[in-house]
This record gives structure tokens, C-alpha cells and sequence, in this order.
DNA sequence: AGCACGCCGACT
DNA sequence: GTCGGCGTGCTC
């Protein structure tokens, strides 16, 4: 132990943080040997390190949910905040990122095992990513080590293995087994025991073999695997390592001067294809030609021709550059320009600086944007676009793609993990400085951002629904803050939270209140369906009003829309008998009835079935109620596809297409739809809200609204919001090019300002309204919210705890904060779980910060699992 | 979250 | 004596 400390002068390569080499090396090995259970090779090899290294400590954030760092040793050089680390924890390998490296021996009575492999030689995250993760954690209750995962999508780098290796009680079973010469009793068949047997086999020299080795020799899944580890017949370790993300595909080369032997038609076949496109091609490619593939494995073999490996070239997955051109600046109107001339102010400028962009459907908010980042991009900075979801409004791609080209990096959800980690680096090395992207792109590694904007910010999108719940755009102006950048929030419907922003001057308000070239915003017509019922006698889907109004579209060689905002078919199934309705077996929802699809649909679907969609839970349709056994079961509530099918019977001739969640699911289907309807093969569109997203549709004159104020009735504050929304982001879509466009709305409830107000284009108007319901109330924007939701798969126990937590409220003095519930959540039941929540309202975020983390407390002190506990702030959906 | 560990009831 | 199902508590 002496000769550790001895003599040697130690090279220190990092200024800070200031360390004490000699007093962790001594530290270190002392509290090794004191533990007694090391082998003496262990020791041997820690005081060669000593020797040899210097060693620091690093924090490291984990993706656990667990609100603290785990301290682990580096040996050699200190390694860079901001690295990315992978370690062993409990028994897994997992990554993260280092939030300290220093020199001091850690509390506490634990073993400080060393990093496994440091990841990258230099911070992987900006600094302004750094200090945003830290701001989200404390601002959202995560922990900072899952909000790290969230912002570094490099999963596709990391590389996991199972390794196994036998155990004694294997060796056992192995030879007893053998002597005995028969299977054991088992509840495996006794295929799946000769299975066993051959991976005992397999590993019986002792050494490891991984997951994919065993399974090629022996055929034995992971399952089995599992099954034998927990029976002790072998042990198994997890290796994690880094693996290249970056993808290559095999390319065939023509060899040069090769001679040519006799060669049959197949292999000409391919040597001319090679020979016409200079010589080398994609191997996936040439499998396109009509030849074996045992032919080109031929003509490698006889050297004429090689394979290669080459780096799969950048590509847009999925996204064409077809779209019209860009507007140019000279392009703009007058209102256009004097909003882009605020922004380019502040741009100017170059400080933080928030925008509220309100401009009309059809107001060209997507040319402003266009420009302002073109500005950007002339001053040599970057641009990060936030959109809803990128893959329902294709054609904002496409536009970015045509105007910027090879600087475009677009990041979304459909992404596989390589393509992800792909653009994540050509974004961080700089060669994409316009991002395109949906909510996590708000985590895009942009060096010298300039810009930031948040298209359609009042979407709901915006919010992820899992931990960290955060708020998209909320992050996009926190990071603006943070970076002292302007940013453009844009909307025709703002949220309210946005427009009171603006309204106290934290944001600067730009309005747009024409559309381009003057068109009008479209006529809105209320059909009462109270009256419609009164008149007919019937409850009809379709009012007489929107059917002679879309048969009159059709008749001039125009297009109609139709909003019905449900999927499936009928969304209730009620027993005539005893009035059940049929349920999700996991979830308190009613399923919903699809049919089985002919026609039009992209996605053939099997057969009729009804479907939770909560938790996607299918099952047959039941001949007779579950509860009573009475035949009478009836189908109440129109879907979109029972619209389509209505809608055919009455318009025979008309082409329909439907635009759902069954219809569009993969990359490109939202975009094959729309390219139909814009080539006029479609003429008549049914659909729920995704046809509302900003579609431009020339010759779409025509649009329909069919029963979505039953939303008006929802348990939540923001349902009248929500509505609005919808209504007057719907009535966008029509007349939006040369002829003027005009919108039917059914509505029960025509007398809501809601409807009204979208009726007549008065955003301000319903703004107003909807303020004086939420100000006495403290809702948003008048106070801040978050919801907090109690679960377990105890009913009982979701109760017991909600109540806990709601009496510490009502008793503990918790400043400024108030409290409702605890009440049983909308939906009550998901998914197996049983929820409970509470709904905490504050005028000062502080007082709600300081509240919910002294909740959380309280909740541990009464031993209540912190994963029961869901704590949503600012919460968007209250369900 | 995931994993190890330990307790217990079932099964041969 | 296994096997395997689940509750508990910890993770540097």
C-alpha cells in the first residue's frame, strides 16, 4: 500500500475539477482491502492502476426513475461532462450521461464500481442542452437521467448482449440427467427439454455464449433461456457496446480487367446492368433483375465481380421534394411582410424574444416562416421547425425539402433508430441547419441556433403523455431563453395559455387577419339537429341541409370534406335488455364496433370485431349481451367508417375516400391519400381530425361537420377549447383556392359560444367568453395545473392512496395551492389499472412546485410507491 | 424501471 | 427435493 503513494509524479490533463490525487488513490485501495472480499488478483490489478493512472469519480444521470446520480470511478484520463458512460447497474448495463467528474469518495457504504466504457471524448450536448435538461427535471418532477434519454435518441448505438454460461446446478442436471438418460418431470414438451439439454450441452466447457450463438446451435429462445437462469442452470451477463450506427449497404463492383470467361444469359444479364450504370450498383438493386441470386454469388466467385460495403447515402424516408416552390419574400402581402419585418427585428436583435403569430387559416403563416428562417439562415445561424406530427402534414415537408434542400434534417417519429441517430449527428456536426421536426426535435443538437419555431402551437401534440411530461412548445421558448434567441409560436387558434401571454405583453402579438390574395374565409353555416329531428321524425347521420349542399359541390366538379371525429364503425354497443354497455376487459372505455373493409381502404383490416381504443384490446362481437344474455344488442354512435359507408348509399357515384387512423398508418399513406384527393380521384373525403391538420387543398369548396359538440360535454375544462379548435381548424380546409368555400356544421348545441364563435370566425370573441369561464375558477391561464394521478391494479389501494394524499392536502398547510379530488379519473380503469387523481391548482407556480414536492414526501413517509404516483404538470389531457 | 433474492405453495 | 410465482428492496 505504501508504493501507491510513491514518488510518482502524476500528469493531471483536466484544470477542473481540482483533485487530490494522492488522497483518492490511498482512499480507494484502503477501502478495498478493508471490505476483505476482494481476490487478491483484484487487488493486484487495483494497484497497478494506482501506478500506472490517475482515477476521478463522475455522477452520472441514469434513465432510472429514481431522482438522484450514481457516482462511478474512471480510470486514466478525466473524462468530459456532458460524455456519455456505460455502466453496470444492478446487474444491467445501461447508459448515461456525466453530470460531474470530481474527486471525492462518495458517502456511504457501497462498493464504487468503474464506468465500462467512456462513449465519447467530448460533451455529447450543447451546453444550452445541458442546462435545458436540468430546467425540464425540476420544472416537470422527472428524473434529469430519463429527460436525458428523451434528448439523446442513440439507442441504435448502443448494443446489448446476453451472454450465458452454465451453473453448477446445471452441471448437475446435465449428468444426472444423462445417467438417468431420460427428461425430468416438466411442464415443458419434451422437445422444449431436449432443448435444454442441448444448450447444457452447448456450454458445458464453461465458456459464455451469446443469446444469437445459442440459438443457432440449439434453436432455444430467449424464453427458454429465461426459464433455464431461473432455474439455476446457468447464469447470465449482460455486455452492452457500442455499435455503428451508421448503416452501409452492399454494393456490387465491376471488376476491371478481368477476363471473361464463357458466361451463361443470366450472368450477361448482370454484367451488362453493372457495365451501363459505370459499373457498380446496389446489390439490392440488382435483385430486381429476373436472375437467381446464386448468379451473382457466381460471379464472385469467379472474381468478376466484388462486394463492397459503402455508407447508405443521406435519405428523406419517405418524404419527396415534390411540392410547390417556396413563396419568395417579393411573394409576401402587406401583412406578411410587417410581421416578418417584427421578426426580423428581433432577429436583428439577437435576444430572446417571443412571438405569437395569430394569423387566419389560409393567412400564409407557412410563407412568413419560410422567410424569417431564410433570414436566418443568411446570417449564417441555424433554424429548428416544430410541427405537430410531420406525418400528417406532408407537404410542409416536402416544401422544406424543395426550399432548402441538403440543409434539411427531418426528425419524427416513423424514424427506425438508425435513421435517427443518423440525422442526430448530421444535425450536431452541422451540416443540417434547417431542423424540421416533432416534439423531441425541440432537443435537436443545432450548434448556433438562431431561430426557433412552434407551427399550430395550441396543438395537443405538442404534449408527451409519458415522463418527462413536457410541453413542446413550452420547451421551445424555454430553450429560446436559454439561448437568447427570438421565437415564433403560430397559430389560427392559439391557446389560451399563449394568448394571454400576449395579451400581458410577454409575448409580442402579430396578427394576421386576411388570407393571401385576398380570399374570404368561408361562409358557416349551423344546421340544429334538435330541429332536424323535430322536422324529420328521425335521428339521421346526415343532415338534408349537408346533403344537398355536398351533392350540389359534387355537381360542380368540386371537392367536399367530412369531419366525423370517431374511428370505427358505431362506438357504443348497448344491450337493449339491461342497458350494458360493452366493455374493455382492461380498461373502464366502451369498445367500439369496426366492420370488416372493402374498398377504399389502404389497409385491409380483418373482420368484424369490436376494439378498445385505449389500449387496443380486440375481440369478437358477442351474439348476446355478456351481462344478461338478451340478443338485443344495438349499435349506437357513427364512426368515420359508417360515414363512408353512409355517404356512398347517398352519393352512389360520388369517390370516397377515408382518412383515419385505420386507413392511414404507415409512412407515405397520409400523403398517397391527399396526392388523390388533389388529383381529383377522390372527390369526397370522410375522416376524424387528421383531415383538419393543415391540408391545402385547392379544390375543396365543401366542408362538413358531423356530431363533434358531443365533445362539449367531456369532463374537462378545456373541452369548449378543444372544440373551437377543431371547428375552425376543419373550416380552414375549404376554399382555399380560386372558388370561395363555404361549411356546414351539425351541432346539437348551437347556441355554445364555442360553435358559435367558430361559426363566425371570432376568435377574440371566444377567447373572451372562454376567459370568464376560467378566471373565477383559477384554470389556466389564470393559475397553473397539474394532475395527479394515483394508480394500481388494486382498486382499493388507488383508492386508499388518493385519499391519503387528498387528506395531507386538506390538512397539511400547503400555501396558494388548491386542491380538487381526490375523485376516480375519466377514465377510471386503463389497461388492467385502476386511477385516481387529484387536480392541484395554484396561482404561483412555486407554491405548486413546493406543494407537489412535499406531496411526494408525504407519500413516501406513508409508503406509497413512487411509480403509483403520476405527477402531470400542466396537463393537457385530463382523462 | 429492472433485477436479485427470498419465501411459499405445488408438484413428483 | 425441485420448480416457478410473486412480493420486497436496491441499484453507485
Amino acid at each position: 500500500m505504501q508504493a501507491t503513494g510513491g514518488g510518482r509524479r502524476v500528469h493531471i490533463h483536466v484544470a477542473a475539477p481540482k483533485l487530490d490525487v494522492h488522497r483518492v488513490i490511498i482512499k480507494r485501495v484502503r477501502h478495498d482491502t478493508a471490505g476483505g472480499m476482494y481476490l487478491p488478483v483484484r487487488l493486484k490489478r487495483h494497484l497497478a492502476h494506482t501506478l500506472e493512472d490517475v482515477s476521478f469519480f463522475v455522477d452520472v444521470a441514469l434513465p432510472v426513475p429514481l431522482d438522484r446520480s450514481f457516482t462511478y470511478r474512471v480510470d486514466g484520463e478525466a473524462p468530459a461532462i456532458g460524455a456519455r458512460v456505460l455502466v453496470p447497474f444492478s446487474g444491467q448495463r445501461l447508459m448515461g450521461v456525466i453530470l460531474r467528474v470530481h474527486s471525492q469518495e462518495p458517502e456511504g457504504e457501497f462498493e464504487v464500481k468503474p464506468v465500462q466504457q467512456v462513449l465519447d471524448d467530448a460533451s455529447l450536448l450543447p451546453d444550452d442542452l445541458l442546462r435545458l435538461a436540468e430546467w425540464i427535471a425540476q420544472y416537470y418532477v422527472a428524473p434529469l437521467g430519463e429527460v436525458l434519454r428523451g434528448m439523446l435518441p442513440l439507442t441504435a448505438e448502443i448494443r446489448r448482449v446476453f451472454l450465458y454460461r452454465i451453473a453448477e446446478q446445471g452441471r448437475r442436471v446435465l449428468y444426472e440427467g444423462a445417467e438417468k438418460g431420460s427428461s425430468r418431470r416438466s411442464k415443458l414438451s419434451p422437445e422444449e427439454q431436449n432443448r435444454e439439454y442441448a444448450v447444457l450441452n452447448a456450454l458445458e466447457s464453461g465458456n459464455a455464449l451469446k443469446l444469437a450463438q445459442l440459438r443457432s446451435a440449439t434453436g432455444a429462445g430467449k424464453a427458454l433461456l429465461e426459464g433455464m437462469v431461473r432455474k439455476r442452470w446457468l447464469s447470465r451477463e449482460v455486455e452492452a457496446d457500442e455499435r455503428d450506427a451508421r448503416r452501409t449497404e452492399r454494393v456490387a463492383v465491376l471488376v476491371e480487367d478481368a477476363r471473361l470467361p464463357k458466361l451463361n444469359d443470366n450472368q450477361m444479364r448482370i454484367l451488362a446492368e453493372l457495365t451501363a450504370v459505370g459499373g457498380r450498383m446496389p446489390v439490392r438493386h440488382l435483385r430486381d433483375l429476373p436472375v437467381p441470386d446464386s448468379t451473382l454469388t457466381t460471379l464472385v466467385r469467379r472474381g468478376l465481380v466484388v462486394i463492397e460495403d459503402e455508407p447508405l447515402a443521406f435519405h428523406l424516408g419517405g418524404v419527396h421534394a415534390e411540392g410547390k416552390k417556396h413563396a419568395h419574400e417579393h411573394a409576401l402581402n402587406e401583412t406578411q411582410m410587417e410581421a416578418l419585418a417584427s421578426i426580423a427585428a428581433s432577429l436583428a436583435e439577437g435576444s430572446f424574444k417571443p412571438h405569437l403569430l395569430y394569423g387566419v387559416t389560409g393567412s400564409g403563416k407557412t410563407a412568413v416562416y419560410f422567410a424569417a428562417m431564410q433570414r436566418v439562415l443568411a446570417t449564417g445561424k441555424a433554424a429548428l421547425l416544430l410541427v405537430p406530427e410531420i406525418g400528417l402534414t406532408p407537404a410542409m415537408a416536402g416544401q422544406m425539402y424543395a426550399a432548402f434542400g441538403d440543409e434539411v434534417a427531418l426528425l419524427h417519429s416513423q424514424l427506425s433508430p438508425d435513421e435517427r441517430a443518423e440525422q442526430w449527428h448530421r444535425i450536431r456536426r452541422g451540416e443540417a441547419r434547417v431542423v424540421v421536426g416533432t416534439r423531441s426535435a425541440v432537443f435537436a443538437p443545432v450548434p448556433s441556433l438562431g431561430l426557433i419555431i412552434v407551427d399550430e402551437e395550441h396543438d395537443s401534440s405538442y404534449k408527451q403523455e409519458e415522463t418527462p411530461r413536457y410541453h413542446g412548445r413550452d420547451v421551445a421558448v424555454m430553450r429560446a431563453k436559454l439561448l437568447d434567441i427570438p421565437v415564433i409560436l403560430g397559430s389560427a387558434t392559439p391557446s389560451l395559455e399563449s394568448w394571454n401571454n400576449a395579451q400581458t405583453g410577454r409575448y409580442t402579438l402579430l396578427k394576421m387577419e386576411q388570407r393571401v390574395a385576398n380570399r374570404p374565409l368561408p361562409e358557416v353555416e349551423l344546421v340544429d339537429m334538435r330541429a332536424e329531428f323535430q322536422q324529420t321524425g328521425a335521428e339521421h347521420l346526415f343532415s338534408r341541409r349537408l346533403i344537398e349542399e355536398t351533392q350540389a359541390t359534387l355537381d360542380r366538379g368540386e371537392q367536399a370534406i367530412i369531419l366525423l371525429n370517431r374511428r370505427g364503425y358505431s362506438y357504443v354497443v348497448m344491450c337493449r335488455s339491461c342497458g350494458e354497455k360493452i366493455e374493455c376487459e382492461n380498461c373502464a372505455i366502451a369498445m367500439t364496433f369496426h366492420k370488416p373493409v372493402h374498398g377504399t381502404d389502404l389497409h385491409a383490416e380483418p373482420g368484424e370485431r369490436l376494439e378498445c381504443h385505449y389500449c387496443g384490446f380486440r375481440r369478437n362481437v358477442p351474439k348476446a349481451c355478456p351481462k344478461c344474455s338478451s340478443e338485443h344488442l344495438y349499435y349506437m354512435g357513427a364512426g368515420s367508417q359508417q360515414g363512408e359507408e353512409r355517404l356512398q348509399e347517398i352519393f352512389p357515384s360520388a369517390r370516397i375516400g377515408r382518412m383515419d387512423r385505420d386507413t392511414v398508418r404507415g409512412r407515405g399513406d397520409v400523403e398517397r391519400l391527399l396526392q388523390r384527393l388533389h388529383s381529383g380521384e377522390i372527390n369526397l373525403l370522410v375522416g376524424t381530425q387528421m383531415i383538419a391538420k393543415g391540408h391545402d387543398i385547392h379544390g375543396v369548396t365543401t366542408v362538413g361537420v358531423v356530431g363533434c359538440d358531443h365533445a362539449l360535454g367531456m369532463p374537462d375544462f378545456r373541452a369548449a377549447e378543444r372544440v373551437f379548435q377543431l371547428l375552425t381548424q376543419v373550416s380552414g380546409r375549404a376554399g382555399r383556392g380560386e372558388k370561395p368555400g363555404r361549411v356546414l356544421v351539425q351541432s346539437y348545441h348551437v347556441d355554445h359560444y364555442a360553435v358559435r364563435c367558430a361559426a363566425a370566425h371570432d376568435y377574440e370573441g371566444f377567447v373572451r367568453r372562454e376567459m370568464q369561464f376560467r378566471r373565477p375558477f383559477f384554470y389556466p391561464p389564470f393559475g397553473v395545473l397539474t394532475n395527479v394521478l394515483i394508480q394500481s391494479q388494486d382498486m382499493g389501494e388507488a383508492m386508499r392512496w388518493s385519499g391519503e394524499l387528498g387528506r395531507w392536502f386538506n390538512t397539511a398547510s400547503v400555501p396558494g395551492v388548491r386542491m380538487l379530488g381526490p375523485a376516480a379519473a375519466p377514465v377510471s380503469r386503463l389497461k388492467r389499472i385502476y386511477r385516481y387523481h387529484l387536480l392541484l391548482k395554484a396561482q404561483r407556480r412555486s407554491d405548486l412546485q413546493a406543494g407537489l414536492r412535499n406531496m411526494l414526501r408525504h407519500a413516501e413517509y406513508k409508503g406509497i410507491p413512487r411509480n403509483a404516483i403520476i405527477v402531470d404538470v400542466d396537463a393537457i389531457s385530463l382523462m
